[in-house]
DNA sequence: CTATATATTGTTATTTGTACATTAAGTATT
DNA sequence: AATACTTAATGTACAAATAACAATATATAG
């Protein structure tokens, strides 16, 4: 048994309360919802179980805190180490901390067996992130275990993970709303109209009318029309657009002022 | 030393790493921003130290999470504890990680004296609730150093503790904007249409036009004219409306519809 | 009866959202 | 050279939401 903090609003001091020591102090991880679209669906990155065991399924990347680590850079860290990828913006968006997330027999069983430790109770701090990544396959073979699944096809996922995905995928919408910016450093630095009308049809799972997303695109003053247009296309081609980085900050700056 | 649960994206299974034991495993905390209007002024419930010793200041009321409990249960219980208050919607907004959060060494010291526990990282979950408090001081003698204090004049905070707050009244701007239910839930049963309109104004922090504001009230639909009047006021009195649950329960399935 | 305080209400102009179909510009085929 | 095929680009009309703005109504207090 042992100390147990537990604050006290009467007079702002501590508590002290007994627990079982049995019981491990919650571990506390981060878990990255690592979305992108390939072949034309949206997906999230999933890890998956290969252990000689009988459990099958897959996880989201994720990994407890390291000790002397921010959130934000167990974040970034998972995002490197699963995809090579840095300067993704990523957002934390839940924590998910119910005893029950740990209790399916399968799961814990097979954490158990591949981490050969007692596993307690695990809060875990959900992130997002918008990946420039086009290729179904990672190209480095450290992580050839790691899929890009569509998230409305998804597999057997461990403990809670299929509904962290879910609440990303309404999260990225909102995020979207919000900051518009990161489907700009989702797509190419050059990009058609149509790559990003679909990039916002598959995001929000809905199609938008080609004439008014054109008209909106020109509303919000930041998507730039270059003079290059595609080629070795068999068909008309299309204009190519960039973003304009500075438009954009004044832009919301001013709305940000309100 | 000990080991350390690390999971590796690789094959799904984990690694372990050694960790100083001397570093307490992170705890996890909740720390719950209650918001409530009090003397016109949009306020937070905020503890304030009172023991003997020379840290002075004041801090969210929170705690460290049960075994046995969610974290949306912790959230509830802190919210009971503090003001009695059973049955008021709490929304987790982020959780805050940082190492450095429990680095100041006034703070630290104050919590180390106050617990007489080593406090090594908090990982805390911050949540916020509007609450149905309209005098400045709780009848319940239990929390008399609890004291709401006007969100933009807030003395010397704990830790990060500003920062969750300014963080929270960012939040709960966007949260009524998505469900405007909680102005309600947090409303007396029967309000006038000024009461309702200064409510927003204390919650944006701006002013809203008095008759674009009625007619936005009139267009909501779930918000229905009683036959009741103010009575006692050395003017034209106002009429209660009232906050209809089922009419916008209908509205809002509509909308979360596509 | 008058002063005072707050409640209530409507119009117009602007902006934003939505529905909808044709023409343009390339390549591929014959 | 003509035609078929594919995708790109564009405008208009109506509806809805937003924003700016001031006069009248109704209660009490004196």
């Amino acid at each position: 048994m042992c100390l147990y903090l537990c604050p006290s609003l009467e007079d702002g001091t501590m508590k002290t309360q007994k627990i079982n020591t049995e019981i491990l102090y919650p571990h506390v991880s981060v878990d990255c919802v690592l979305l992108s679209i390939v072949d034309d669906k949206l997906c999230v990155l999933l890890a998956e179980l290969t252990r000689e065991n009988d459990v099958k399924g897959f996880k989201l990347p994720g990994s407890l805190i390291y000790e002397t680590e921010d959130l934000d850079q167990a974040a970034s860290r998972i995002l490197k180490e699963s995809t090579g990828l840095t300067r993704i913006p990523l957002k934390q968006f839940k924590s998910f901390g119910d005893p029950a997330r740990t209790t399916n027999k399968d799961d814990v069983h097979w954490l158990e067996n591949a981490s050969k430790l007692k596993v307690g109770r695990i809060v875990t701090v959900a992130y997002l992130a918008l990946c420039k990544v086009r290729k179904r396959q990672n190209t480095n073979e450290k992580y050839n275990t790691a899929h890009w699944m569509p998230v409305d096809e998804l597999p057997r996922l461990l403990f809670d993970h299929e509904h962290i995905i879910k609440a990303a995928v309404q999260e990225i919408r909102r995020w979207v709303d919000r900051e518009p910016k990161i489907v700009f450093d989702y797509l190419p630095a050059k990009f058609t109209a149509t790559e990003l009308r679909r990039t916002y049809e598959l995001i929000y799972n809905k199609k938008f009318d080609v004439r008014n997303f054109h008209k909106k695109m020109n509303s919000f003053g930041y998507i730039v029309a270059t003079d290059e247009m595609e080629e070795g296309v068999p068909h008309r081609s299309a204009r190519f657009y960039s973003f304009d980085k500075v438009k954009y900050k004044k832009i919301y700056a001013k709305l940000s002022n309100n």
